[in-house]
DNA sequence: CTCATTACTTGCCAAATGGCAATTCATTGC
DNA sequence: GCAATGAATTGCCATTTGGCAAGTAATGAG
């Protein structure tokens, strides 16, 4: 409420950097370590913002920063053969962000990672990564936790594809991922779902009658 | 030829064991490696073989070995909410044969893996893994690699469940796999391309007009 | 070899989804 | 605030895919 007060909570952030509580959080909720192990993972994140539309990632490029998105909301997308934008992924709360293979082979990527809003990330980098990879074990489960569970969560998905019809799977996101739809355009979310922009539009309007 | 010398070579092999050259093989096309750190990597790995029919993992239980298939066909499947069986995957040639998710986190898995053809392979088992992993930073590469790998795969079959159309998805699988429509029935590879065995006759059946 | 079971195909029709174009709605830059 | 652009909805109809049931082919156990 004063002013001054304020003016100096605002200079220590500044000096300081947002605190990393939510980053310990999600190591915690990651893998079973110590809180000191957790400190020594968390510090070597650090801290960054994203303006809104900017870039992650742009196709082509070689992703060269692992991310857990703190604030804000991201979309990732590839282009089909016909040159349209097919959403890979969206991102919010505490997600990792990362073209997993881009990252970890270091090759150009397919994809391009989009601030839906602006946002505030913990990052590390690849090199920085490998250097903590090589000292301490407990990183290296974190690392490949991260990697099991993409791949988990992207088993889900493609199976969610096979064996559900495109309303449920609107169902299923709209339960699990609601912010997404405050967030991000319906055509993003349609080619997400894998149908067309029409399809969803008239889903959503059947959904709507009962 | 001469009776005796098959009798005597076979006695070899029962001693020796299969000769590593195909896992070797892969060791270096997985990662860049010494010769000699690739004959510590397949060291670890044991051999198996498994008759056709029989589960290499069965849902509920946990994934304890990694597979590198040297010979024969594998198909792993899951149930959905109808009790129906979903083809997740089919492995052949020099393919890893492995449910990453419960391997990696020792956890029950929701997927069968079961030989379609009497199969011969590498394996090394979690614990075996674990060892290898802490002392060998080229193994743990190695394993990264495998989990890389098969992410990508999977988000490449995930598009294609976007983008292509079954007759697509077909067409890509007949030509990238063909040795499947030898091993594996249609209706297997019917709910691996996420159609009906009744739609997939038909699709097959277009295809042949022209 | 024979029977029984399972896999595969096919016809008929229903349901789901797509393509295109017109219209309405929302956003953004000036 | 207003025009211009892009997003979303809607109608009409085509295409794709599914469900069911019947028939045929293939496979496996005894």
């Amino acid at each position: 409420m004063i002013i001054f007060e304020d003016v100096y909570y605002n200079q220590f952030k500044m000096m300081m950097g947002r605190d990393k509580t939510s980053l310990l959080q999600f190591i915690h909720d990651t893998v079973p370590v110590s809180q000191q192990k957790a400190v020594e993972i968390a510090d070597r994140f650090q801290e960054k913002t994203i303006a809104k539309n900017e870039f992650l990632l742009q196709e082509g490029k070689v992703c060269k920063e692992f991310h857990l998105l703190d604030a804000g909301f991201v979309w990732s997308y590839t282009h089909d053969v016909n040159g349209d934008d097919v959403t890979t992924n969206f991102y919010s709360n505490k997600q990792v962000v990362c073209e997993m293979f881009s990252f970890f082979k270091q090759q150009p990527t397919k994809e391009n990672f989009q601030a839906l809003t602006d946002c505030s990330t913990w990052f590390i980098s690849f090199a920085d990564l490998q250097i903590a990879f090589h000292s301490m074990p407990e990183f290296r489960e974190f690392g490949r936790s991260m990697l099991v569970t993409a791949y988990a969560d992207l088993k889900q998905r493609m199976l969610s594809m096979v064996q559900d019809t495109a309303e449920e799977r609107y169902n299923l996101l709209i339960h699990s991922s609601p912010d997404i739809f405050q967030n991000a355009p319906l055509k993003y979310i349609a080619s997400y779902l894998g149908v067309t922009s029409t399809s969803l539009s008239r889903i959503r309007k059947e959904i709507s009658k009962r």
